[in-house]
DNA sequence: TGTACATCAGTGAACGCGCGTTCACTGATGTAC
DNA sequence: TGTACATCAGTGAACGCGCGTTCACTGATGTAC
């Protein structure tokens, strides 16, 4: 074996997180695997080594992000996995609606920049899409009272009021305009999450 | 003068309509000027002779929208200017978040489908697109109790969240998840606006 | 009413360019001896 | 310890293709007479 065994799989992930970064900042379409190589120090040709093509390479980036431990995402907290569901959601409101995580482009949550793209994807692409937004759905569900049918409908909604915040806030340049939609977004989910607890 | 005066603004009028149909559908990168010129009965060249860019088209068809009578585009409910502004606001909600805005993919307000192409768009399109959040943001805000500060911070956030869920919903192809998106949406933002009329 | 004409909306071939993908190759590496 | 070798991760030139845009043209139209 002329190479180590982690050597392919660790150039695979620096080709994964090069590719975030730029899909998270130019969109699925606009970004070429040639810009991709080059940020993880490749070059184009050496791609095809790892991935059957760009549409495999979106998949992986969707679905390695359901692996990140978010706190080291999204950094403004600390998640605290022994707090009360309510507690935790609401972290997620805090850190998901934060203002380090609407400035982070290259390492946000793939859901807020590549919607349009994954309607216009891959059946595989739109499962691992879907699996986030029924994580976070589920974190919110977990933490709100109510039966089961009615947390989980509530646990959608506050997901989609997240990621639309996030959505329509990074489309703009100007930062006061940004600024008042996160706000605005993240004043809405924190009262939702804090009134569901049932208290 | 060869051709009747108002001959060149319908054939404009005639590409826009295609052009919303199309990025509606594909997005704005993902669709030709061949294609766009095509559908609305024309040839690729004649394109310049009505706007000097695929840039420039895209300003239009945002700008377009917000001169679009709501009523006759969210085809469920009949808009009553003279209900009070709290029931303006709820027949909003109720119009934005309908199954049949859903699935009028070609018809359906451009903040749907395009936030991602605005974002990395020209900062014509993102004022453009900017003044349909600002719209339905005060819209809402004017549906609302408090100070005016509070009102337009909530028709914000209730802006993402129409937006949001229907970003969502429209991403997937596996109608039962669409259509719970768009359902637990619309309840959430049905509630927080009967809930803000300060009745 | 009929005809020649000027206009200009629309045509379609052509351009330069960048993309996703392929492929024959190179050269750094761990192993066998 | 040192060297020849097999492996295969990565290289970079080349491909076919579709795009946005340009431009010389065509031909349908309203007007002047």
């Amino acid at each position: 074996m002329p190479y180590a065994a982690e050597h392919k799989s660790r150039t695979r992930e620096r080709i994964v997180d090069s590719a975030r970064d730029l899909f998270n900042r130019k969109g699925f379409v606009d970004v070429s695997i040639d810009e991709i190589m080059a940020r993880a120090g490749l070059t184009r040709g050496g791609f095809y080594g790892h991935f059957a093509s760009k549409e495999d390479l979106f998949v992986e980036v969707v679905r390695a992000y359901e692996e990140f431990d978010p706190s080291a995402r999204w950094h403004d907290i600390a998640f605290d996995v022994r707090a009360p569901a309510n507690a935790f959601a609401r972290q997620m409101v805090d850190a998901y609606l934060s203002r380090s995580h609407l400035d982070d482009v290259a390492g946000h949550c793939p859901m807020i920049a590549l919607p349009s793209d994954v309607a216009h994807g891959t059946a595989r692409v739109k499962q691992a899409y879907r699996a986030l937004v029924e994580r976070m759905s589920g974190v919110f569900a977990a933490g709100l009272a109510g039966d089961d049918d009615t947390a989980r409908q509530r646990g959608l909604a506050l997901t989609a009021l997240c990621v639309g915040g996030m959505v329509l806030a990074r489309t703009f340049d100007d930062d006061a305009f940004r600024e008042a939609i996160r706000a605005a977004t993240h004043a809405l989910a924190a009262e939702i999450v804090d009134a569901g607890s049932g208290a």
